[in-house]
DNA sequence: TATTAAATCTCATATATTGACAATAATCGT
DNA sequence: ACGATTATTGTCAATATATGAGATTTAATA
């Protein structure tokens, strides 16, 4: 049944309950009866005489994960001062399980695309964000993503085997951060530092977006400076992990959220 | 399998598996399945060694609706305008079905609750924009609106019976906005002007909302009229619908969204 | 390495889903 | 207001899937 969510991406984000039925091959009793159900649990809402689309509850969620979010709390301060001080978009991304999603757009002095906000999803390869995130992954997680896009990783200067993609990512892990240009949007490019959680995990990190032209004048090592400053305060006012007595561990990667 | 997800609500944000099983009434296979068939879909997500929380998905298919709401796209420019020239923070809401949601936040000067923002939920009957959005509603759905809330409505101010209901309405109607004082914050106030759809359906409606000594220095009559002026600005833009042959209405209470 | 807790698997039984077809509800044009 | 048409919901037998007790596997820790 979740599976109908899936329908909606752009471009087309209003369905009809007969192109949901054709769609999922679904009879119409069944997809009545499906988009009643999400209807009612306020993940579909009714548009226009005929129409669905995501619903409310889905706002509301995403409303409480931002009030539940410790990174982002406690980071909200210091990405304003940042934006402020740069001029440049700061972006807080944070890592969820395998996804890597901006949480939090700082917008500055520049007017950049709004596809730039909360919510956007990264390729696990593309970008300043993904790959300071995943320099700081443990080997074997890494050995896992290289052989999954062996030719992704190819064609975006990682290297041609293991050792490569290994030792280049190293390389950014020692550096402390990442720069990219035009990997995710044509124009745009990237600098991102890491937030670590407790015992040194990665959680996310913090990324000023800006145009290629202005990286061009900038100073990258200021620049980096100041948003390792912001990710070291953050880190500090994160809460340890208020989860009960904690089990055993399953997973390494993994990032608090406040109870 | 969906309600567990509506577990995750302050001020719990992160559950255990041992948690949500008892909390359900689920055995230890069968929440452990739900669990990882949630966390596949990016319901949920893995936090700390033992913990779940909502999960990416969530972010991005609010991204996803923030770029498709046709309401919010039109709005934005003029949202950003209101706050910059009225110092107040601006709220779009949007009426899904029958609830009525935040859909964006425009800081004014004042630093207020970040409760105020996209995704907060507003209780049918409460805060000036339940009030003057439920004011256009048409009268059978007034009525059952009543006839579900009579202690509600009497206790706040709406009158003490369906003649009284209504007429108040009516004269917010009229009045073409509405005001409410501490009915959501203590403290907080909302001034609030409709904005309508096709064939003048209403969709939604444009707050400022500010703290109730502010309100008392401030002049009703010019603000309110800023606001209609920014409705009337969103409203020649919400481009017509896009679904196909248009079927059957069922319901004439709805919002466009562009497919 | 042994122990322990977390997570998954097996499979008989219980329960839910499904869709063809029927019925009902709602809308529209006259 | 009425009849025609479309949208939506209901019925129920056939089929599919979910469920949990108990067993097994996996993973982490001391």
């Amino acid at each position: 049944m979740l599976v109908i969510l899936e329908l909606f991406s752009p471009p087309r984000m209003v369905w009809t309950t007969e192109g949901i039925c054709e769609a999922l091959g679904y009879s119409r009793p069944t997809g009545y009866r499906y988009i009643r159900q999400l209807t009612e649990n306020g993940l579909l809402v009714r548009v226009g005489p005929a129409g669905y689309s995501l619903g409310p509850r889905i706002v509301e969620w995403d409303f409480l994960m931002r009030h539940a979010d410790p990174m982002l709390t406690a980071g909200l301060p210091f990405l304003r001062n940042l934006a402020v001080q740069t001029g440049c978009d700061i972006n807080l991304v944070a890592l969820y399980g395998d996804r890597i999603v901006t949480t939090h757009q700082e917008m500055g002095t520049e007017i950049l695309p709004l596809s730039f906000s909360r919510g956007r999803p990264f390729p696990i390869l593309r970008g300043a964000s993904s790959r300071i995130i995943i320099a700081n992954f443990p080997r074997g997680r890494l050995k896992r993503i290289y052989e999954q896009n062996e030719s992704e990783a190819l064609a975006l200067g990682y290297g041609s085997n293991w050792e490569e993609f290994k030792s280049y990512l190293a390389k950014i892990k020692r550096a402390g951060y990442a720069v990219s240009r035009g990997e995710l949007d044509a124009g745009y490019a990237g600098v991102a530092v890491p937030i670590f959680g407790p015992k040194r995990v990665i959680i996310g990190c913090i990324v000023a977006a800006l145009t290629t032209q202005r990286l061009a004048l900038t100073r990258t090592d200021m620049l980096v400076n100041m948003l390792q400053g912001a990710a070291k305060e953050i880190e500090v006012r994160i809460p340890a992990p208020q989860v009960p007595p904690v089990p055993r561990r399953r997973d390494t990667a993994y990032r608090n959220v406040a109870s």
